[in-house]
DNA sequence: GGACTGACCATAACGACGTTGTGGAACCAT
DNA sequence: ATGGTTCCACAACGTCGTTATGGTCAGTCC
């Protein structure tokens, strides 16, 4: 146990304690507890050691959260968020084909970045807790993006005009589902991946009505 | 509950397996287990109520399995039985995008039947411990049904020529994911994943080669 | 100034959990 | 009978999420 001893017995105990004034024990829970999912796997999360290592008591997370479910859900938020600003830099360019294929990488790179995370992220008892519209938004906001990259392809020509979030469901599908095997089954190798990854954008573009040889030039393989 | 057919086995039985003891308390445990992740999720499961339920003690799980992880294993591999039965019911015929399509529905199927099984079955700590080369070969053998119908539209020149096993990882990952996010996010309804399902094996086909109105009539929406 | 209020957290406890040690009962080959 | 093995009942240990209780401290109103 790396933990802060308790020396200043000599020294004056009832000074104030300088160590941690400002930063709101909120915040330190949530990024404890993020760190340890990364770390250990939602199993390595425990209300008793995210309380110790900020150095408080449990009692807090109950204060602030209301429980361990709440906790969690809160780290998913975050994990939202950083997904929303990962495919956020992915900037519309004039190839919406290109642009979808970058969106598939920089969603695959953001489960890799940090897999227990991303598991927890999309498990039931999270998604069922995102009640609060905030919360929603950003949960949805990294779905309208690609959304919005398919309509851009069908506006552009590139794909036969058609409802732009169901083909936009199918490719979220076909990317999440391809990393969820990744991490869970575990493939061969980290290229093997990227090849399939490019594949199945670039077979899905054809399958929306994108020319053959665009496709291919859209997404390299 | 689970047809334990053992026809061709030409060999005496009570070599390995001895039925005799009037009901096998392993299997007991294993359906009562199957039997709670299916009615109240993975955190509705306990070592002791499993056991409480069989009408046995706690030592029983750790004498026929070893601990609480390895009963969940053994549930999850009678799991890849059953997906393994139902995929297998799907009959290769002449058409082989229809046989895809067919196989994408029973996917799904079994997924909407137990939703928490087919979440465990593809969780780390599950798939990690399939060491024992049956069960990875129980879990291998879904994935071969696809790869065997993948390559006999390859053959039958519907798709270009490619690695089957590549494309069938494709297809594998659009089905995989759309049912998570069915289950995980919560689509609208059930009528938009089906058509989703469609749609998306139908654009897969077209971007692996086949026509296009041949894909449409394989694959009715 | 002094009392009140609410937010915040330390302490201790409760019940349930996974796991283990101990030992007993049933079975089987000798 | 005898020794060995398999299987399980019982009780215990440590950890977990959660709750009850009480205390500290900032702000507010008299």
């Amino acid at each position: 146990m790396s933990t802060r001893s308790d020396p200043p017995a000599e020294a004056e105990p009832p000074a104030e304690t300088p160590i941690d004034p400002s930063v709101d024990t909120r915040a330190e829970l949530i990024t404890a507890a993020a760190r340890m999912l990364c770390e250990g796997g939602p199993g390595a999360i425990s209300v008793r050691k995210v309380a110790a290592e900020v150095g408080t008591s449990t009692m807090a997370v109950y204060t602030h959260f209301g429980g361990k479910p709440e906790l969690l859900r809160a780290v998913c938020i975050e994990g939202f968020r950083h997904l929303a600003t990962r495919l956020g830099r992915v900037r519309p360019s004039t190839d919406p084909v290109a642009d979808l294929a970058g969106l598939a990488r920089a969603y695959r790179r953001h489960a890799l970045a940090d897999p227990h995370l991303f598991t927890v992220m999309f498990s039931r008892p999270v998604t069922d807790a995102l009640t609060d519209p905030d919360d929603q938004m950003a949960a949805l906001s990294t779905f309208l993006v690609l959304v919005d990259a398919v309509q851009r392809a069908i506006d552009a020509g590139r794909f036969t005009p058609q409802r732009a979030d169901e083909l936009a469901l199918e490719m979220w599908s076909g990317v999440h589902g391809l990393v969820s095997i990744e991490l869970g089954a575990g493939l061969q190798s980290t290229r093997q991946a990227t090849r399939t990854l490019s594949a199945l954008v670039r077979h899905l573009a054809v399958g929306a009505g994108d020319d053959r040889d665009r496709a291919a030039a859209s997404v390299p393989v």
